[in-house]
DNA sequence: GCCGTTTTCGGCCCGACTGTTTTCAGTCG
């Protein structure tokens, strides 16, 4: 077959940019709708849609009907689609590349391209600026004077709506949010405030902030947080709500709720959108009706101060923020089947840290002494290894020995800790380990993790997987997608496969807690729950500040549905060694 | 175009805000 692999990004593109061309040609509103629907799953979904195509999966993800599968169908079967292009026919191309900046939508952006005679994408954003300075767009039905101000200077300086931004990864936006914090808590009118959206749910990367907070007077709120000394520029001010962009390019949306109806506002505001839908059409099927006002019973709304009592008055049990992405938390949560998280308490040990014999910062002894401060119970230590082509084995077997005689002499000295010898060693190109066996033999443990060749293809990086995870000295597959969030996508394995083999080798999949990795995914945490493969969470820490990274492996577990009973570094001591496979020499 | 715990037909979320408007269209979330 013909196939096209193209990424979520290219697709989501794809569909938005038909979406725009339907809403120009006033197609049926609920068929736009449907599209705009399935556009915004689409989007939020980690997984890749080309996959899913490939496994047959498509059809599974809600949104995508009949239609649109079709047409995704032949989009990566033969490369465009007939009925889309013709959808898209006789619209001035140039539109399509004015859309997304900010103020301009699918009518400005066709109105815009259509008066000036703008029909290519290349130089259509430099000919509307021109225009803008003659003063030509104020002439045009439906523009004016602040309008054309207004797209002067978001063309002039390409500011484009936050949805075409780059994501922050969490680690940076739990910054910000604790700087307003800290500030908000001078504003005297205030009783609660919570940063709700996907800095919520716990998403690994935030594309905004949107921020509920609960006053007795929300005059005086706002105007407290528009003063607040980050914000470079504030897009909207109204009674009820108000957004700024941050110096670090960060939009903040601020939205007062009373204290008594604060509940029904934190719900709505954490999303996810399709959670809301989904728990919208649930309360319809209870003559009920959700806002962010409070749940609609008849002629009555009830409000709620907190979100327990909200879920309660819906008859459902409370269901975690890092859930509620709207797959089958609601049906799960109706049977009260909802999963049990894992917590950061539960966590015992770990075994994936690095020290200054690698590229850690902090040496062996205060990495110890770090995890002994958090009453951790064991601790592996897996630097990268030394190679064997380089150094030669002797020199690498003297550096195991003398490596080995340091973490004996501390386990002999102390008993608060026990500490595990291993290395994280390369899974390379061909399929081989970065070390041979014999010298693997003498570790307690090994990581094998891959760091280079990752464009190789599917088939490949399924084999390099399998290979290592079939090596008898191999315990742990090191963040096994490889992602760099913002830098670099995820390996392509066959999941099913390396989940198979993990588990019938009984070897160890890594949430590997690296703000820019979370690695494993979220969702593939979940696939490998549902195939019984054991994981472990790790800080994968370079030096002994990084351990605190351990909560947002935590997150990401629990947005994978994680109980603690799956993941195995929960575990105390003597039952972790069993279950890791741990070879105490 | 999508969807289904009374439906394979007949519904489909909607409020806040802004700018250009005399009551609404467009954008955003």
């Amino acid at each position: 077959m013909n196939s096209n692999r193209i990424s979520n990004k290219e697709v989501v593109s794809i569909l938005k940019e038909v979406l725009a061309a339907m809403d120009v040609k006033n197609f049926n509103v609920f068929r736009v709708r449907a599209y705009q629907n399935a556009i915004a799953i689409l989007d939020n979904l980690t997984v890749s849609i080309y996959d899913l195509w490939e496994n047959g999966r498509l059809k599974e993800i809600p949104g995508v009907g009949a239609s649109i599968y079709a047409h995704l169908n032949e989009l990566f079967s033969e490369g465009k689609v007939k009925e889309f292009d013709a959808i898209k026919k006789d619209l001035p191309e140039g539109m399509f590349a004015l859309i997304g900046i900010r103020g301009i939508g699918a009518r400005k952006a066709f109105k815009l391209a259509n008066a000036f005679k703008i029909k290519t994408r290349e130089g259509a954003v430099e000919k509307i600026k021109e225009h803008a300075e003659k003063g030509e767009i104020r002439e045009l039905e439906g523009f004016g004077e602040k309008s054309e101000k207004d797209i002067l200077e978001a063309v002039g300086q390409f500011k484009m709506t936050k949805n075409e931004k780059e994501r922050v990864l969490y680690s940076k936006a739990e910054e910000t949010v604790e700087r307003i914090y800290d500030y908000m808590k001078e504003a005297d009118a205030l009783s609660h405030i919570e940063a709700a959206g996907s800095f919520r749910r716990k998403n690994a990367t935030i594309g905004d902030l949107d921020i509920p907070v609960a006053t007795t007077d929300p005059d005086k709120t706002i105007k407290h947080f528009l003063k607040f000394p980050e914000i470079a520029e504030i897009l909207v001010k109204g009674d009820k709500k108000c957004s700024a962009v941050l110096k670090n390019d960060l939009q903040v949306d601020l939205r007062v709720s009373t204290p008594e109806a604060y509940g029904a506002m934190l719900q709505y505001f954490t999303g996810s959108k399709q959670h809301n839908i989904l728990l919208r059409n649930f309360a319809l099927s209870k003559n009920m009706s959700l806002s962010e006002y409070g749940i609609k019973k008849g002629s009555d709304i009830y409000e709620f101060a907190d979100e327990p009592s909200f879920y309660k008055f819906l008859g459902l049990p409370y269901i975690e923020p890092e859930l509620r992405n709207g797959s089958n938390e609601i049906e799960a949560a109706i049977e009260n089947k909802l999963p049990d998280l894992i917590e950061l308490k539960d966590i015992k040990g770990e075994v994936h840290t690095h020290t200054t014999d690698s590229d850690g910062i902090s040496t062996l002894e205060e990495m110890v002494e770090a995890a002994i401060a958090l009453g951790y119970e064991y601790l592996g230590i897996s630097d990268h290894a030394p190679s064997v082509t380089s150094r030669g084995y002797r020199e690498v077997s003297d550096i195991i020995k003398k490596k080995r005689a340091v973490i004996n002499k501390i386990n002999e000295k102390q008993n608060f800790i026990k500490v595990f010898f291993g290395y994280e060693v390369n899974i390379l190109a061909d399929a081989t380990l970065g070390l041979p066996d014999e010298v693997l033999s003498e570790l307690d443990y090994v990581v094998a993790s891959i760091h280079t060749s990752f464009n190789q293809d599917r088939e490949q990086i399924t084999d390099r997987l399998l290979a290592a995870i079939e090596n008898p000295y191999v315990n742990i597959i090191g963040h096994p997608s490889g992602r760099l969030l913002n830098q670099r996508d995820p390996v392509d394995p066959a999941w099913d496969k390396v989940f198979l083999a993990a588990r019938d080798n009984n070897k160890i999949l890594e949430i590997n807690s690296q703000p820019d990795r979370l690695d494993l995914t979220d969702d593939l945490v979940k696939e490998a729950i549902s195939w019984k493969v054991k994981m472990v969470i790790s800080s994968d820490a370079h030096a002994t500040d990084q351990f605190s990274h351990m909560k947002y492996g935590i997150y990401n577990a629990r947005r994978g549905w994680a109980e603690k009973k799956n993941i195995i570094n929960t575990l105390g001591f003597s039952d972790f060694v069993k279950e890791a496979g741990i070879r105490l020499k």
